[in-house]
DNA sequence: AAAATAAATTAAAACGGTTGCAAAATTTCC
DNA sequence: GGAAATTTTGCAACCGTTTTAATTTATTTT
């Protein structure tokens, strides 16, 4: 019953070669006769002949295809990497198989493990906080991996990111600059160490660079979302900040809103800051000035960065930053 | 010097026993003594053996992944498919390939036939319209197929939807209520089916229905983008209308900031209702009323569906229709 | 306790390709 | 025209599983 799929060998036989010979007219292997390869090549078009990947992958031991795990497709910022990644990954004839971990240490682990399973060529990872167990798993597997915005002090694979500590510095020295004494961190969770160890930095930093003194109470931890701007926005009002640069648009946005509704000037009363350009920054009014990131960039070098690992390619960095930008708009003086 | 990879067979050689009861241990088959299970488990714990899924994969010609093709994961409205999908993909321990075709109808036919090549179970196809070549192809291969926030005549394949003509129709009511006698109609490129048929057969039924005359001069066709939005509002304001119906966010934003940046007063002057009701229409100030599509939900549902197909269960329908909203906000009176 | 039945296990054939090596065919060179 | 060199081709092993049919082992039945 089955409309019986037709395999390398039908065609050897039809073209009156034998399946070695397929396979090479496949591959386009140049060791084959001209005129044997337009049979070949006939006899395929004829029986419309698709060559079995599985069975490929099962001979070659590659399957043309990566893995990317991602906290959450449906967040832009991460949509914006995974649209990167599959842009080159085209390119280079890859595949990717996306799959989703929220960011949960045990699903990171469990994921990475169905991919490797699954014999992918590469990895392609992106998460907050890098687990010992995960760091174990990655040096373990002999599988390229290359990080897309995310760190980790264990430089045992690829990574492409932009300055998160410079960058940081420089929104905070621009609020210095307008004159705020009193400006707050608004971050995502500590515990990633884009935030915690990167951002901070170059927030401490540039507050000590313009003589204001660091103080926990300024400092705001949140997970990413509007509702959370929201809930933020009294805490830090009631802070006496009279700026803040903040690490997520959403939340950037749900400040700026709840500040707006509630009679705050933004920005000649309250100063702001975002991370990520999105397009929230353009729409909301004031318009939020931010930080800007080359988010597809980092995907799309991410992807180059894997191919030439899974290529054993030398190269003398793996470990790229990318540089950012800062976009003055409304949120700032 | 390759960390040379352990087989079945290594764990059949350790525990004493043929590959076929380690494959059985390894698929929960329960012809297994206890015993022996518990002695090969105990093996393939202390060799740290992982099944090779490709290999799996050819000899059980199921390879537990799904193609899902995709216009842009970057588009919130997809990524919140893909997130439905992937949810319930893994629910079911599958993986899914994920493809960008930018809506591309070449690319969409050399995407699909890649996703074949390598064997996937079954695909999920989010696009706009489907040409025939696409249809063709489609009803050539045997693998299931569902569609997911995309409709076709053709009902060959499953497909997930929420019935774009009434909630449109609701929209339109909504504003012909509130006495406007000149209502926009501002959607995606009308070759889109669910815009040129289903969302603007709403539209004009919604007209008759309250005594409205159909102009062309009131129907907007544009590319989904802020910017589109932006560039619309000025010539939606000259065709004299006082209220628009939106297929897209962003447009429906870019229109709304752009008028009221000029001027206009919404919902006084003129009144909006959008489609998707994403964080947007919570941001934009005025809020913007929309249909609201359980988005997440209909990836989940596709993808729930289309288990069904894989295991060829029977069924009664596969052409799934969820229930819509309209969320009345700040941009209507 | 032998015969019959059921349960557990194994051997070996797929699955659909790739690839190293040897053989065959072709071309080159004197 | 024939040996040597080169290009094409085919053979067959291999990739790591699943799965069928056959065999062995254990359990019931009488």
């Amino acid at each position: 019953m089955d409309k019986q799929t037709i395999t390398i060998y039908d065609v050897a036989r039809e073209a009156n070669v034998s399946m070695a010979t397929v396979s090479r007219v496949v591959n386009g292997n140049p060791n084959v006769k001209p005129t044997t390869r337009k049979k070949v090549l006939e006899v395929i078009d004829r029986l419309d002949y698709r060559p079995n990947a599985v069975a490929r992958g099962l001979a070659s031991k590659k399957t043309t295809t990566v893995g990317v795990i991602i906290p959450d497709v449906s967040n832009t910022y991460f949509s914006s990497l995974a649209r990167g990644i599959d842009d080159v990954a085209t390119m280079y004839k890859y595949n990717i198989i996306l799959a989703n971990s929220d960011g949960n240490d045990q699903k990171e682990i469990s994921v990475l493990n169905t991919l490797l399973a699954k014999q992918v060529d590469g990895i392609i990872f992106m998460g907050h906080h890098i687990t010992e167990a995960l760091r174990g798993e990655f040096s373990r597997s002999k599988t390229p991996i290359v990080l897309a915005g995310s760190i980790d002090e264990d430089k045992q694979v690829g990574s492409v990111n932009i300055d998160y500590e410079e960058a940081t510095k420089d929104a905070v020295r621009l609020l210095a600059k307008n004159g705020n004494q009193k400006i707050a961190f608004v971050s995502g969770s500590l515990r990633d160490p884009i935030n915690g160890q990167k951002r901070l930095k170059g927030y401490k930093d540039a507050l000590k660079e313009a003589n204001l003194t660091y103080t926990e109470g300024l400092v705001f931890e949140s997970t990413y979302s509007y509702k959370e701007g929201i809930k933020l926005a009294e805490r830090i009002k009631n802070s006496g900040a009279t700026a803040a640069v903040v690490t997520d648009d959403e939340v950037a946005v749900g400040i700026l809103n709840t500040l707006t509704d509630s009679g705050v000037k933004v920005p000649e009363d309250f100063e702001l800051v975002t991370s990520n350009n999105s397009l929230l920054t353009e729409i909301a009014r004031p318009q939020v000035s931010s930080i800007t990131q080359p988010l597809y960039d980092v995907g799309a070098v991410s992807m180059r960065l894997l191919t030439k690992l899974m290529n054993k390619e030398e190269m003398e960095e793996r470990t790229v930053v990318l540089p950012y930008g800062l976009a003055e708009k409304n949120s700032t003086k």
